[in-house]
DNA sequence: GTCAGATGTCGAAGCGCTTCGAAAACGTTT
DNA sequence: AAACGTTTTCGAAGCGCTTCGACATCTGAC
């Protein structure tokens, strides 16, 4: 069973092979009645172009890379929908998904690229300083990152307004009555590491709490249920009066609700918690949170980069963070 | 700034197009002089080949399509972890990874197939009664699939031996000198679709308790706290005497431990629980478990598509269960 | 010194598609 | 009926690579 080929179609339908060529990329008006044909042959063989052939003649491969960052510690979940949201996307624009992982570094990209194997780059988890952002600039292939990294100028980059985010959560605790709060952030380790989203959501956090003239702090948080419980515990010895907890740390808000179970606080009674994470763990647990919008990131990621592709400009975009108010605070 | 192509390189080496592609592709034998000069050439260029015109020529695309099971519910880490090893080890062999997501279904295939896009298929969680197996078996694509349908005949399969699995828990138990045991799962609705290795966990653990006259029994367990509590207490109100707990069920074994510890039971003095999960979630909670070996399956799945690329034959792969001793079963 | 077989290199023919320029077919207008 | 636009279709030239057969050159055996 040899494959069909353009030439099959045409030859089935009476035609050129440019004809069928035209009919089925629109470049070109082509009659009612021969379009019907060459659609019915095309049908009735069951073709599919080559994506070789077609990449070679009209330099397009119709795909796009996604350099996730498959390291342990990464938000899982949230990945996955992303990623889940980009294929998808990508497929409503006729495009296929390579899946790269950021351990192959600049090298990595600058080989796809270079064999023409994709049109465009999406790169997850940009960190603040990112060896691949200046490669990025010098390539021929548009990109998208997903995150900020510290000069963002001329790149297109798409994120959570996390600073935002962290102030539309100090500003629900306060307009609640909550005058001493807290935040429970990543690992030490992600500070350290730069990443931009949790910095920010601290800064805005903090900042937002100033502006108000209330007592907060921010403090960095592992993700075992001991180590949370006793950061959980020496805050609230050293703060007695506080009641309103931000928790940014998806893999840690169960255990922190454990911890607080454990130590006879009750929520929201005793403390309100507002979480800053996927939909689907905040769901569960009923807790007042804001999204962590994976999938609307997904969609916006790859819009941009098709509009890129097709010559568009396209600036950086920041998604306004939503809260969604459910019964963790009072 | 015009991409390089193999001309340039020849021209620029003083050899013919052959010769590069020649030293490049090492299927025919060139002097170790004219190799050097044309690997040289290669390196002043940067040239990397159009990954287009390469598959259109050799009919090879060089790319393995990667089929994952992006819906709710799955078990993310160990997805991710498998993803990153598929990427990694298709990259040791020289190929690229095309990300699809389930929902495409059988058309998906049948288009990447079709369109040469990729070389073979790699499917994750393929269920017992999955309407993409019978395409596989007509694609003249090769497919390797993470997973047993019911009829595995001519497919290639690579799953961890989850009986063997179950039985490894019960065993486990026994030898402690536990007499009642119970196995807490996945949630009722992973049953109803009929996923495999749910299924013969259960099986392989009731079967290997039955064996040694043991009291044994098994339950779906779904993946809130509060169900996963009613579910414990419910099974322990029952049967007072049962001291050994299987869970297998990654999401609900956190809850599983809160809940022992919310009756006053201790683990594992009053109840020794093994869990089949992930390492990390595992080696965190200091839990004896059955480890999902993600890593080795995506290697080991790579390992055999490729084989199968080349022409080999390549039967189904069973990997062997290990079971961890830690601190949670005595 | 000649010849058979290696060994190393070259040229050219595609692979299946897009795209450009031009030809063919068709109405309209004179 | 000729001349002119339009609309529709065709043919051919690549895109950058692999691969096949053929040619050159070099061995060693006789």
């Amino acid at each position: 069973m040899r494959t069909v080929t353009i030439a099959d179609v045409a030859r089935h339908a009476g035609v050129a092979v440019s004809t069928v060529s035209y009919v089925l990329s629109g470049k070109r008006a082509i009659s009612a009645t021969t379009r019907q044909r060459v659609l019915d042959s095309v049908r009735v063989l069951g073709y599919h172009p080559n994506a070789g052939a077609r990449a070679l003649a009209s330099k397009r491969a119709n795909v796009i890379a996604l350099v996730l960052p498959l390291r342990a510690g990464m938000n899982l979940p949230v990945l996955m929908q992303f990623a889940t949201s980009v294929v998808a996307t990508a497929r409503q624009y006729d495009h296929d998904v390579l899946l790269m992982t950021a351990d192959e570094g600049p090298d990595g990209l600058r080989r796809v690229a270079a064999s023409a194997m994709v049109d465009g780059l999406l790169l997850m988890d940009v960190e603040v300083h990112d060896a691949r952002v200046s490669l990025l600039r010098k390539l021929a292939e548009p990109s998208v990152l997903i995150g900020f990294p510290a000069d963002a100028e001329g790149l297109t980059c798409v994120d959570l307004d996390f600073q935002r985010a962290g102030a539309l959560c100090a500003e629900h605790l306060a307009e609640r009555g909550h005058r001493e709060m807290a935040l429970l952030g990543a690992p030490e380790v992600v500070y350290e590491r730069g990443t931009g989203f949790a910095e920010r959501t601290r800064a805005g956090f903090l900042a937002e709490a100033t502006r108000r003239d209330l007592s907060a702090r921010a403090v960095p948080c592992e993700e075992t249920y001991d180590e949370v419980a006793s950061a959980v515990k020496l805050l609230l010895d050293a703060h007695p009066g506080l009641t309103g907890l931000v928790v940014h740390n998806e893999a840690a808000v169960g255990h922190v609700l454990g911890a607080l179970r454990a130590l006879g606080r009750s929520v929201p009674d005793d403390v309100s918690v507002v979480a800053i994470c996927p939909d689907d763990i905040a769901e569960r647990a009923r807790l007042t949170s804001v999204l962590i919008p994976a999938e609307e990131l997904g969609r916006e990621a790859v819009r941009l980069l098709m509009a890129k592709l097709d010559g568009l400009p396209a600036g950086s975009l920041l998604l306004e963070p939503r809260l969604t108010i459910r019964e963790s605070t009072r």
